[in-house]
Formats: C-alpha cells, structure tokens, sequence
DNA sequence: GCTATTCATTAACAAATGATAAAAAGCAAT
DNA sequence: ATTGCTTTTTATCATTTGTTAATGAATAGC
C-alpha cells in the first residue's frame, strides 16, 4: 500500500475504525490529488461529486453573506475529512465554496461509488454515519461558542483547537471563523500575552 | 389513512416528495406519542433509538454550558422534522435534550427500522439525505448570522422565520437562541417598535 | 537591496451588549 | 379580586466590540 492511502486508513481508522477487508473497497475508489495554496477545491454552485481527505495542508470553506463579505464555516486540518458530500451538496451542487489555505495534498472517492459502498457495507455505512456525527458536533460546539461565550473565550478555545492556524493563516480569516474583526482580534491577542 | 399519518406524509412530500408506495414503508413503522408543555422528549446521554416527526406543537433541543446556563441550539416546529438519529446520537446515546416547548404530537420510527428502509429504497435514502442537508443548512445559516450579523438584525430574521414563537416561548430562551441576554432582547423589542 | 502591496497593530472614539437592580406586567391558584 | 410567582421591561453603568484612520511589519516581485 502507498504511503497516501497508509494516510487515508490512519484518517479512517481515527475516527471509525474498520477491517481492512472494508478500507480495500475504500481504497480501490481512492484518487489523489493536489492544490496549491489559493486554489479553489470545489466552488459553489458547481457540479461536484466527491468526498475528500485532506492529507496534508489546510483547507477552509467558506460562503459570501449578504453584505459581500467572505465568513470563514470551518477549516479542515490535515488529517481530517471535509463535510461530506450529501451534507454539502443538493443534486450535485455544492452551497460552499472550499480553497486550500495552503499546499494541499488531498484523496478524493467518487461520492456514487462510495454511496453504493455505503449501502452493502456497514462497516462502512458506521464509519460514514461517524463522520457525519462529527461534523455536526463540531457544528454544534461553535454554535454554543459563538451564543454563549466572549470573544476572547472563543479565541482560547479556537488556540486549544487549532494551535498551528494562527502562524499560517491569515488573521482576516480566523477572525471572520470567530465572528470578530480582524481589530478585535490583534487587540484579544494583546491581552492574552499578559 | 388516519389524518395524522396524513401528516407525516406532507412533512415528507415538503421536503423530498416520494411515491405512494415507499411512503406505505414508512406508515408502517409510524408510532405516534404525546407530550404536555415541558416534558422531556429525549433525554441527553440516555439511549434513544427513534426518528421524530413533530405534527403538532413546538419542541427545542438544547445543552448546558460550561458556566451551567442552558443554550438553545434549534426550535421544531409543527410539520418539522427533528435532527435525525444519526447525527444526534453517538451509540444510540443521545448528545443534546430535546423538551417540549408547548403541548407536543408527534409521529416516531425505529431509527433502525428506518435504516433499513433507507438502505434497500434509494427514494427513503434521498429523502434521508434531504433532511440532513436541511439540518446542516439551517446549522450553517445560524452560524453565519451568529458570526456575521448584529443582535438586531439576528432577531429580525428570527422573526421572518419564527414568526409564532415569540408569542409563544419565554423570552429567555429566545435569547439563548440568539445568543444575547434576555435584557438585550427586551432592549431590541422595544426599538424594533420604533 | 528597494518598492509596492498586503497584513497586523495601535489609538481614539462610537456603538452595541452585558450586569445589576428595581419596577411593571402577566399569570395561575385560590 | 387578591396573593404570590414568574416574566418582561426599564434604567444606570461597565465592558466589549466595531469603526475609522494612521502606523508599523512582513512579503513578493523586481
């Protein structure tokens, strides 16, 4: 087994665990990719047919409000797996739009094959359901942070979370993902030196 | 068919309309429960096993904070659907509360029954997948306002959608929902007047 | 190395929201 | 109707966050 696909298991395996009779009909529908940072990965209201694992780099999704700016929904980290396709997606057509943050080294499946893997695996169908759980957890943790903590909590806890983003992204970004200015962000980040 | 089966099927046909006959599976693993204003629907960290349809009435769905304040994260209304089992459920063991906010009717299938369903009627599998999308926009369209938009125009929009509920739920939790105290809301309430 | 450009910080002031406390309004039980 | 209880409103003041503008730092392209 190549080393990129050793990395999707190792990503599989983390969150649901699966025998490798089941990661063998992953890992047959499994294609590579990469993008450099900048590059938009899928864009809204294109066709897209896919799930994806991000191997190396960071990606973030995002969507335009009504007022034209950009808000930052979440950033994938290596290792991890981008919001998957039936939530993202209706009749193949993406909602978001997803950018590599930086150099990206991504597996993609086709998101039919995986869904026909799905239905007579339930295995698989577990490890798919797991990945949906999370997705809504998350979503769900920083509904809370957002509702009901300061910014400067919700900075703490986004440092605990994600402590390699503040080097390698820009600060517009995380702010927007915080629901702060990027102002209000270099001044909490004054404040917790002390 | 009983008028409230008669129901489920408008809820469904809303969403993701689906032939008589599939919706015939359906009908036949319906139950239908009643709650008082206040009971406890689904209990967090308690095992739960159903799909919900809510028919009559209002239901919320809610954590404890950290500090130990109640955060709402979701209302249902009448012929809505709850957030389904998969992703609001870890091992059949719920992660969130779900209580009646008034006097509630509502229609329940065995989640694994409906699985089974999902699995060998690709019509019951797209709506599945409709209701999981509706979940994860509805999730994405509070988290940008709640990243985006100022207390007041999170109420106003509140309003477009929610119009009874404000007549109808204590205020506090209104504000939980919209992440402001409920002195802030009383605040807005009265300039919104103006 | 220099310049242009973008990104991050700082300052000063304005606006929005929170905290506390008290008053008013609504509601339920008698 | 009266009482007691809960919810909502109002007022005052403190704190947080936003806005605008200017400065400083970092970076890419030449």
């Amino acid at each position: 087994m190549n080393k990129l696909s050793e990395k999707v298991k190792e990503i599989i395996n983390q969150i649901h665990p699966i025998s490798e009779n089941s990661f063998i009909q992953i890992e047959n529908i499994l294609k590579f990719e990469t993008y450099k940072k900048g590059d938009t990965v899928i864009q809204k209201n294109r066709n897209n047919n896919k799930e994806y694992f991000v191997l190396n780099g960071v990606c973030k999704s995002y969507l335009i409000n009504s007022e034209g700016d950009e808000v930052i929904i979440s950033f994938f980290l290596e290792k991890s797996i981008l919001s998957p396709h039936s939530i993202r997606t209706s009749n193949n057509i993406s909602y978001l739009y997803f950018q590599a943050s930086t150099d990206l080294e991504i597996a993609t499946m086709n998101a039919s094959s995986f869904e026909n893997l799905m239905i007579t695996n339930s295995e698989i169908r577990g490890f798919a359901n797991a990945v949906l759980q999370n997705e809504l957890i998350l979503k769900i943790e920083k509904e809370i942070g957002l509702a009901s903590l300061s910014a400067k909590e919700r900075l703490m806890k986004f440092r605990e979370r994600y402590k390699i983003l503040e080097n390698i992204i820009p600060h517009t970004e995380i702010a927007s993902y915080l629901g702060i200015t990027n102002i209000s962000l270099s001044r909490l980040r004054r404040d917790l030196i002390k």
